[in-house]
DNA sequence: ATAACACTTGAACAATTGTTCAAGTGTTAT
DNA sequence: ATAACACTTGAACAATTGTTCAAGTGTTAT
């Protein structure tokens, strides 16, 4: 018989649901809440087609931001919307040149994530 | 002087903004709009901090789901909820084994994505 | 048969989010 | 100075989503 008092005190369902040695295990060796969170927001950030697509756009290119709105067939202002989501999150840069601002990739990291799952969906 | 009609005729804006050079490249090397829609949708599978910490869980054992409810401090009906969710995108599996039903991890690609992302996170 | 257990499921709710619209900002040409 | 251009930004809106609550289902022990 093992030590339950600590691990159960907290526990919803009945004692005998619980099993003590994986939970305990899997407790120990899952990623801490703070990494876990911010997997969770960056896997937001791509968790958009648009914001996708624009990504993907870049991964060829850096762009004008008409460019990419003429590339994805959308307006000027949700491309802009999103690109600041982008921009936030350090996944892209812009550089001023005249009136027009280019984006481009700010990290290489990202493109392998996003082709990982791609290679996933295309199995 | 290219031939930009084809390419401009569905331009928002005015066609001196557009790089049509640029913008051809990306056209025609960007993913479909099927493969980009279908990866934004496993991203949103990802992206959630409950769904991510099951999966981080099933990594490391096949738990019911009492056992999964127990370790992330959540009530049974939710955890329930999301591995309905990731059952449908076929990232995890069950099994039942009298009263309980044990889930596990339906594809070990899945482990590859989210490692990706959490490496990055961590830098 | 009945009760207890380990879930599942649907409705309801608050919270979050993507796009549109209108107004605002910075740069360049005249 | 003024106008045009290439964006940016805030408010508003509809749509989507995660959790809770209550009721329902399948299995096992008595």
């Amino acid at each position: 018989m093992q030590d339950n008092t600590n691990i159960d005190k907290d526990c919803i369902c009945d004692e005998f649901c619980v099993h003590s040695d994986a939970t305990k295990k899997a407790k120990s060796l899952m990623h801490s809440d703070e990494i876990s969170y911010k997997t969770a927001e960056l896997f937001k950030i791509f968790a958009d087609n648009t914001r996708l697509k624009i990504l993907d756009c870049l991964f060829i290119s850096e762009l004008c931001v008409c460019d990419i709105a003429h590339v994805l067939n959308m307006t000027i202002s949700s491309i802009s919307h999103q690109l600041r989501i982008l921009k936030q999150a350090n996944l892209v840069k812009q550089r001023r040149e005249g009136k027009s601002i280019y984006y481009s990739l700010a990290d290489s990291h990202v493109e392998k994530i996003i082709l990982c799952a791609t290679e996933h969906i295309m199995e």
